[in-house]
DNA sequence: TGTTCATGGAGAAACGTATCTGCGGAGCTA
DNA sequence: TAGCTCCGCAGATACGTTTCTCCATGAACA
């Protein structure tokens, strides 16, 4: 059984190849009458457009990349944190309701996947500074939107959290409960969140007069984090509080606490970065900085699509639109010298240690 | 600056569009000289060739669907659960290493992503009975590999889990700790997953003449599954040990015996089946069952490629292949009434991941 | 010298759609 | 009746590849 072509519907409705075309799409002027008997018979022969051929055609594939950098040797790493796979979620969601399909590419591979695809735009997860790959589609003319500011890649767009307002809020909060020497545990790479994440910290520090403490490490290697996270509170001026930029941070630090007799948050306020639940459920529950990754995902691809249909290929000058949304501080038990008030919650159970 | 095509490259290198086509593609009889020369042409000018043409003349996109479906009004539910996330990220991972990308699109959405994507093949994640799209899809000649064994709709091929195995092996585990009315937390959908555990819970119930004590929810409401976990407890027949289908009816279920006061393994004892490492740190963890989402992941999206390049758009007969992967119980003190002995090394777990 | 064969490459036909252009006829005006 | 407009539609072209067919050339061989 063949696919039906649009000439096959032609003949079979005794019209033009562009009457059923213009019939299918709403263009052109014709009677309604004409109209639906071409839909009638389209329907019967079970015809379905070429995609290829519309887009060869019109020039748009419908489709837009959401391109996540890929850390050495893992073939491919996203959702490894859940910060990844709720933005992920929420910009495939937001491009399908816009009529665009989003297909997920990693920054480099083996093949050339990104020759073989036809794609409108694409969305580009933190890319660090000079990144080839940015550069190169964008002087293709492709729309490019990056979820964290980009370093010095020209991009049509970019989203990124306030990082630096969110790190001074968190600091000042720890500071408010009672901390004095406040620890941070950041990564190694250059990516901006990393960078402007460090930057305010170290700024802060040296505006209320503290010497700084952290442990840098390689995000992408969980092992490092739990090493990092020892190290950190074996130090001689041991931290009195600490955050940890990175999703894992908090089993890892929580784990050190009671590895060196510590406890949360009497003698160690704790705060991390994440998008995960689980720091609810934790004994104590732990803080947390969620980065909205939902509204970061579905902004992102809406101004993608907007630069899409916007001008076509929208090489808007220098000056790429920037966009700062907000953070929100999830505040539980382990940043809190007083316990919450205990409202009807399950008991604590001492547990086993 | 336009983009280049293929005549401007063979124009700037004075062959013909043949030349170039085969020299960039390793075909055709040419000396090493031209190819060589073709290509440096080709990189000067920074010719791409256009996806969409290549896909409308050689009938192949290089892009493989991957379906799940959605339920009620969410748009987009994936990554709800983390099989979901898991499989989804193994699946596009073996299909970029054979050259493929994966583009996420959902059963049913308001724009038809469908008709706009040209697809070589869909993955389609538990079809429910009767799929009309997977059947659409099958007709039109697309290969259609589904996870989860399909009930009545033509596939090409199948992978799934032998979900009676390992509910049975379940259920054996959990007598053999001493249970004597094992509960089962279930669903009301019909997928397959849901349909062949209950089948297999009743079989074994009837099998060792014990009376079923189940309690079925929508899957989807992970409000109703602490409702469902919470009845199923208050029963005047209560079980004293329960198999959950679902990843979040652990949690459910522990917070549930800790309002009735029961203790976990002592006066309960407690499966789930989730992909979630949060059972590892519950107390007291939880014992788990994997569906290793990765692998059938992988196993799908090769099986799926396989289809693709083997015969072109293989309609094998009315056996599609059918494949039964292994499960993986990871046993934890929540389903032991004795605490395991404590070794110095993980348990066992040689395998890859 | 004529035949065969391998080599290197050119020409042209698709692939299936969207759309620009144009054409006959009907209705209306002058 | 000529001229004009608008309607409804058909023809033809272009999108950028891949690939089938086929031609020219020179060498090897009888």
């Amino acid at each position: 059984m063949e696919r039906a072509g649009i000439r096959d519907v032609a003949a079979a409705a005794g019209v033009s190849i562009t009457t059923v075309s213009d019939a299918l799409n709403g263009k052109g002027r014709l009677p309604d009458e004409t109209r639906s008997k071409v839909r009638e018979v389209a329907e019967r022969l079970g015809y379905r457009p070429s995609a290829a051929a519309r887009t060869l055609r019109t020039g748009r594939s419908g489709l837009i990349g959401l391109t996540v950098t890929t850390y050495g040797q893992e073939p491919f790493t996203f959702t490894e944190f859940a910060y990844f796979a709720e933005m992920a979620r929420a910009a495939t969601s937001a491009a399908l309701t816009r009529g665009y399909a989003l297909v997920v590419l990693p920054a480099t591979s083996r093949h050339d996947v990104w020759g073989n695809v036809a794609l409108d735009g694409t969305v580009v997860i933190d890319p660090s500074d000079h990144d080839p790959m940015v550069a190169e589609l964008y002087r293709q003319g492709l729309p490019v939107v990056s979820d964290g500011k980009p370093g010095n890649c020209p991009v049509t767009a970019w989203v990124d959290n306030d990082h630096a307002a969110a790190v001074m809020g968190i600091l000042d909060h720890l500071a408010e409960a009672g901390a004095r020497r406040i620890g941070l545990l950041t990564g190694t790479s250059t990516d901006t969140y990393t960078r402007l994440s460090t930057e305010a910290y170290l700024g802060w520090c040296h505006r209320v007069g503290q010497e700084p403490l952290y442990e840098a490490y390689p995000a992408h290697d969980p092992c490092a984090g739990a090493v990092a996270a020892d190290r950190l509170l074996a130090r001689p001026d041991r931290p009195d509080a600490v955050y940890g930029l990175f999703d894992p941070n908090g089993t890892d630090l929580l784990a050190a606490a009671r590895r060196y007799g510590l406890r949360v948050p009497e003698e160690l306020l704790l705060v991390c970065c994440s998008e995960s639940d689980v720091y609810s459920t934790t004994e104590p529950p732990i803080t947390t900085l969620s980065l909205k990754p939902q509204r970061i995902g579905t902004t992102v691809v809406n101004l993608l699509i907007d630069a899409i249909e916007g001008t076509g290929t929208a090489v808007g000058g220098d000056h790429p639109t920037g966009q700062l949304m907000p953070t929100e501080l999830i505040v539980r038990r382990s940043s809190q010298r007083r316990p919450p008030r205990t409202t009807v919650s399950p008991p604590r159970d001492p547990g086993e240690d």
